[in-house]
DNA sequence: CCAAAAGTGTTGCCTTTACACCCATGT
DNA sequence: ACATGGGTGTAAAGGCAACACTTTTGG
């Protein structure tokens, strides 16, 4: 299935930096929704080191894009991924606890300082297949209200992803990449309140994401929930891609 | 006052990348206005080369911010600028017509591919002294609205900025940085039409304004125009300063 | 039959928009 | 005096928040 991950070996070490740009890296903020819970993905260094956000570098003939692209897809086994550029982190000392995992980093390009550019991405929890990379022995969701301290100034990068995906709620309508095809109005909701960190009226709520004109309610309902089955309901391609381009005023925030 | 400027020599071209992180540039959109206008400072490369944004490179332990204020402060003059991070362009041919100025340049850091971290600034138009850098010999303000072709993707990069600039208009109340100490209503109200690009009611602006209680009005007036003379205004920097931390709700856009 | 969740509609408030009148100044 | 731009207030409209009642289902 496509590209095949590198391994830490010598050879990457020293000649890495004529396969990637130096000093380049992208991190990815990967967020997935589940049981009412906003999610992101991390991985866990090799020999018990800390948790991080998954992250590459830029091959030399790479966009940035390509680059997040390639990376999350190695992470998640997902392709089409919706993808956002948020912030480039450059102070000079960010890494600065960087460790030698092994003798040969020694004067590698790896151990010199690097800019890393942030994309978080939305995913459907579902479709997801966490896959470690050569630096990690672990990959698995987290809870975002309990996210260990993670690698230099990872914790940051994702505050900053959280802050850009609050801030673009305004602007497009998360749930169609977060969510199954399939999908309730109050799961809608959940999604919605959990991102925002506060309760939202259910009546005005439904009757906004209404008024939006992208949704479709279907003939089925929830089944197998304990008291009144809810509708299920769809996004519309057609009107959504339709509204995308004319921006939507959901005045959440 | 302050750095030198390096000359495009042989040394900084072989030996520049032992400086400057290779591969890292930095891109400043300087925004201004000056006689109802929004204006951006440009620099024409030598030789009679294309226009394009004022940018340069990232010493080996300096921050992305603090190589844009470089950058900038070496253009304008100035220090304390309003800047603002926006974007990261990392298209691989984003600068394919890369073309060498002189034989030295070839096989140089600097002929290799760049990702470069775009910023913009809010400036006082009046007290910016434009000056050129070592590979141009003009640097001057342009209309935004007659902006001519610029060099790679620097077009591209300013219309980024702009809408950058546009989004934040709901957020900052960007007079701050880019009006002279005392300003009129009328002044203040052309700005934001100019930055929005569409007419604005003269009384529901001034009432929104006022309303946002970070403006104070002098007792004196403009004097020398034509017809009835407009109060003056001022930015109450306690209120404004207290305002900024809670956030406004100006909801232009 | 009761608790808990879901579906629907109405009201009032507040923000935004539209608009009219008077005042000051240079020609 | 008049044209042009500045200062102020008011009324209508639209969006948003607050809120109550009914329906369904499992226990």
């Amino acid at each position: 299935m496509g590209e095949q991950i590198p391994a830490l070996d010598s050879d990457f070490l020293k000649k890495g930096h004529e396969v990637y740009l130096r000093h380049v890296s992208v991190d990815g903020v990967i967020f997935g929704f589940h049981e009412n819970e906003l999610k992101v993905l991390l991985l866990k260094w090799k020999n018990n080191g800390p948790w991080c956000l998954p992250g590459g570098f830029v091959r030399r003939e790479e966009s940035l894009q390509k680059a997040a692209t390639r990376i999350l897809h190695e992470r998640t086994g997902l392709h089409d991924i919706f993808l956002q550029q948020f912030h480039t982190f450059g102070e000079p000392d960010r890494e600065k606890k960087k460790t030698q995992i092994n003798s040969n980093m020694a004067g590698s390009w790896l151990m010199e300082r690097f800019v890393t550019v942030g994309y978080y991405a939305l995913v459907e929890y579902s479709k997801v297949k966490p896959a470690p990379d050569m630096l990690s022995d672990e990959c698995r969701w987290w809870d975002i209200q309990s996210v260990p301290a993670l690698v230099y100034d990872h914790n940051d990068i994702l505050n900053h992803a959280l802050a850009a995906l609050r801030q673009s709620l305004n602007d497009h309508p998360i749930g169609y990449s977060l969510l199954p095809e399939k999908f309730t109005m109050p799961e809608l909701q959940r999604l919605y309140e959990t991102i925002l960190g506060r309760p939202i009226d259910r009546r005005n709520f439904q009757k906004k994401m209404l008024g939006l004109d992208i949704l479709v309610r279907l003939k089925e309902r929830k089944t197998g929930g304990a008291h009144k089955a809810p509708y299920l309901y769809r996004f519309d391609k057609r009107k959504y891609d339709r509204a995308l381009k004319e921006g939507w005023g959901l005045g959440f925030v």
